[in-house]
DNA sequence: CCATGGAGTTTGAAGGTTCCAATCGCTCAT
DNA sequence: ATGAGCGATTGGAACCTTCAAACTCCATGG
């Protein structure tokens, strides 16, 4: 019948006592209020105050079997364009401890024997769930969790498995259907699209927005062309896209900020202006969007909402509370929207510079 | 005296009972495998294997006290130039678990009342220790989590009260330092500086590396400027720097990448050439950086090693098995190194043969 | 032959919480 | 009057681990 711990620290027994009643009304009080009557609740309540009282997780964790730790795993670093991963971290942080839940980053270990990783935490009950990234069709990690009955949420769509998880993703066929919307709103009629070599899910996605946002406006399928992810590359594609001027596109649909970035090396080259001449637009919105000369219109990932789903869809999958736990895998599309900046405009905002004028070293530019 | 949990996962109690010896026999071959005869050892050790045995987690840190779990604070997205704590975080995560430790990020939610946000981590022991970054003079979190004596490491300098903290930083004045050596490498003796308004230390730091580089050189101090972390301002501050064709600096070094992306700008408004005519360096080696054209030489912060050594000076805070944990407080410097692009060489790729030629980046760093 | 000591192992007791069954004091229907 | 029913509260047990102390052997030395 110790009133406190060591340290200090006020525990369950300690409000108790100070309080009149039993361990377990105190902690009806946190849980339960209602089954209490009203003045043993304001009792109880006051003695918790003054005592500083807070539930130790891991006593809570041990006696329920449930951590209220969320896994999150990050990847070792990814494209230049970065940055994503800090605006969804941010945002599933705070979306989580709204719902009572702390996020635990993890970093794979054995690349080889990643599973071990996942199952680990999960019977040293360090995590009740997972958020997964970069998912791909038949992902081991899906199906090692699935198995288990754990909660998982991947952000991004598991292609081609789509109905047998739970995912949240961006809509990236309406990103560049809305950059299209965009560019025909500018007059834009020959528009054409960079993307990745087949073989992506997602770059499928983003061209097929584009492919079907020409259509929607009754034009004919643009030219296109691929790169992968490495501004050479673009730099190369672009410069195909680009070259002939007899049948040479007005705009530039884009997979990523790096493609679309290549596109406007290559607009410099020829001596073509971007935004006047050929407008560009590119996908992420990444830092260095704004940074570009002339700066890059781009579709932005709405990954505070993504966040915001991903935690609601994840809630409805944790023995929180509420309703009945839906187990039918849902998706969850969530639409991106085009950042206008001047590479997608003809009449460049005030403080783009001008086309230099008389230097004479510029002359390998204008091919 | 149960065999397993109800969920079949294996207990101590379940591993004591197939290796026919006590649990604490199972927890000494876990913690202490010196104090087992060798064939008991090989015995539970088999058991351990054949049952999938991990501890609970809880329960350790139930009884221990200790939850092995590092709180680390993510800050509401900052600059555009983004990315950085991509990294950190990544090696962070990896480096803690290298020491037994996990880490759990969170946002905080109260911006007025932060420091109740980091009393509850502590009171229901859901972290043992933080990791902060963006500390401050007079830091409020540092006094109330010093008075604590909850380890404390910060990524960054508590300028001002270095020798009160634990912490770990990048040497900004021995990358400025490094910027000029490379410049003055390069011919340059004419060597600008753009900062930011004074006011912020690390701004300080970096200008201070750039003014003893000269000094070291025996070069004269150049000219300088400030400018906010804007594209914008940035661009107007670097064009009153480079304005006057009489004394006109022929390198500027920048304190962040946002502005020397402004330098650029300026340049090409100027109709003058980054790297032939004016070489520019900039800070951070943000995503952007290699993407800018002409790819923008940058200072990179050696976020692995930050990472790496923040997990050293925090591990001997910790109550974990080695060393006399010093509690003098340390601060350790970790040198960046700079990123060697076509904005600071006078024989730019914008010289070599047009598009198709690969030519590939310069990456080359020195130290 | 017993005391001493050390290596190896076991036992009982926390650690703070929640679950479960039981209790208490009353009211209300039988 | 009796007991069923209900709201409010309680005490014991369990969750799984580690700590501290104790116990068992067995060898050693007096």
């Amino acid at each position: 019948m110790v009133a406190q711990t060591t340290d200090g620290r006020a525990t369950l027994e300690s409000v108790a006592v100070r309080a009149r009643v039993s361990r377990q009304t105190v902690s009806n009080a946190l849980h339960r209020p209602q089954v209490l009557s009203p003045d043993t609740l304001v009792r109880v309540r006051r003695a918790i105050d003054e005592l500083g009282y807070r539930p130790n997780r891991n006593a809570q964790s041990l006696r329920t079997g449930e951590s209220r730790l969320i896994g999150l795993r990050v990847d070792p670093v990814q494209t230049p364009s970065g940055g994503v991963l800090d605006r969804f971290l941010h945002a599933l942080a705070e979306g989580s401890r709204e719902h009572g839940y702390q996020l635990l980053v993890f970093a794979p270990q054995a690349p080889q024997d990643e599973l071990s990783g996942y199952r680990d935490l999960l019977t040293t009950m360090t995590v009740d769930a997972f958020v997964l990234t970069n998912t791909h069709q038949d992902d081991p990690r899906l199906a090692f969790l699935a198995e288990r009955g754990t909660p998982v949420v991947s952000f991004g769509r598991p292609w081609g498995a789509e109905d047998d998880h739970h995912w949240v993703d961006v809509d990236g066929a309406a990103g560049t259907r809305g950059a299209v919307d965009h560019l025909v709103g500018q007059g834009h009629r020959r528009i054409a699209f960079l993307g990745w070599p087949s073989g992506s899910d997602v770059g499928e996605d983003r061209r097929s927005g584009w492919a079907s946002g020409l259509r929607h406006h009754g034009l004919d399928q643009g030219p296109e062309a691929t790169a992968a992810e490495d501004l050479d590359q673009a730099r190369t594609a672009a410069h195909s896209l680009l070259a002939s001027s007899a049948d040479r596109p007005t705009a530039v649909v884009c997979a990523s900020d790096v493609l679309a970035v290549g596109v406007l090396h290559a607009l410099r080259r020829l001596g073509l202006r971007a935004g006047g001449d050929v407008a560009v637009t590119g996908f992420d919105d990444s830092p260095a969007a704004s940074l570009i000369d002339p700066a890059l219109s781009s579709v932005r990932q709405p990954l505070e909402q993504v966040a915001a789903q991903v935690v609601r869809v994840l809630g409805a999958l944790l023995p929180g509370r509420p309703a009945p736990r839906p187990r039918a895998p849902s998706g969850v599309l969530v639409p991106p929207r085009l950042v206008v900046r001047d590479s997608s405009l003809a009449i460049a905002r005030a403080t783009a510079p001008p086309v230099r004028s008389q230097a004479p070293h510029h002359t390998e530019e204008i091919a």
